[in-house]
DNA sequence: AGTGTTTGCTTAATAGTCCTAAGGAAGCTA
DNA sequence: TAGCTTCCTTAGGACTATTAAGCAAACACT
């Protein structure tokens, strides 16, 4: 028999792939194996388990997502900064909703430290060095951020707003009034 | 053999106690059937299929928060209506984890219409009176406070929050951020 | 080139889940 | 009490997850 080539890395990406396909919670060990013309039981030499294939699937997710909003966030600052880094987000969402929601997977905190999710409210922190909040004002902005986005991208593309048809202005407003709110923070 | 006396709605009550207890992920067919004392195929008379009774438990679980967030909010206006249904809604996400992840399953258009998800939208319209917000600013401000409410709950029962101690606190400023922020909304 | 070792895959087997079809008993109704 | 309906069981098929044992390809070296 010929070998396949499989290794933990193109299983992980052929596994997001997949998920942007079908959905997250239709990857299963054995669709995986089938796209690889091997074997189910073949993959357990690469992955630990089915549990294991899922979060090496949202920790490549946030490490992507992480790439895109490092560069978008180049060069930028201010409300700029902000609604690059927001449309970043967004966008990667609506582009990859299997990774999306596998990113979704609780990780456990070894894993969580280890993946891009630092990464993630560094460049947040970055963004608001542009608002000049002091503590704790800055924390609570960050989990804000983190929140809205999140938060408005998970309820968009669950479909959670009827289309309006004008999604795009709703969403451009909302930062709008976040750059406001965020040279306005009040004060204690 | 004696009957079990199930029916789907006590069906569907025992599969959220079940996923508060031991996750949403693994509430099956199986499990719930066990904890019945009857075997699986006996379920099939009562729900359709398991995605079916995930649905249940969704639908179950946005009716229990809606009436909860409605007693919270009752003879309340401004400020403290806010702060009463966000606390009603991250209080009730802490205490039924099961049920609030199943809360976010997507829900077909016509079951999420019928469900009580609407009745959330009509609340938050409800809060806003007290901020007196012309369109389109209201409609952006619902989704706003939706997105923040759900990224901060998911976020932080994900333990997408480092501990630092001060939960508490960071949680009511920004409440206290939220207020301001919708009492001073940016006008186009 | 030939031998041995590692690596990557297979087959085989077990167990759990989802679901359907057919049958039997419990309880209601007349 | 005969019959109908409702609720449950047994039986079984398809798919998924996972482990164990074996074989064959690739490599590593003498």
């Amino acid at each position: 028999m010929a070998r396949a080539g499989v290794t933990a890395e193109r299983l992980t990406l052929a596994a997001a792939d997949l998920a942007d396909e079908i959905g997250f919670e239709k990857v299963t060990v054995s669709a995986l194996a089938r796209r690889f013309g091997v074997t189910d039981a073949s993959l357990y030499f690469h992955i630990k388990n089915a549990r294991d294939l899922r979060v090496r699937v949202a920790v490549l997710a946030l490490a992507e997502l992480a790439d895109r909003a490092a560069a978008a966030l180049a060069g930028r600052a201010g409300k700029d900064a902000l609604v690059a880094f927001a449309n970043a987000y967004r966008d990667y969402a609506k582009e990859h909703r299997g990774r999306y929601a596998a990113m979704q997977t609780e990780l456990d905190p070894e894993t969580a430290a280890a993946s891009a999710a630092g990464r993630h409210s560094e460049m947040t922190r970055a963004i608001l060095r542009g608002y000049d909040l002091p503590e704790p004002a800055q924390t609570d902005a960050v989990r804000l951020l983190h929140s809205t986005f999140h938060g408005y991208v998970s309820l968009e593309t669950a479909g959670g707003f009827r289309h309006s048809g004008e999604e795009e202005a709703s969403w451009s407003r909302i930062l709008d009034a976040l750059d406001t709110f965020l040279r306005n923070w009040p004060s204690p």
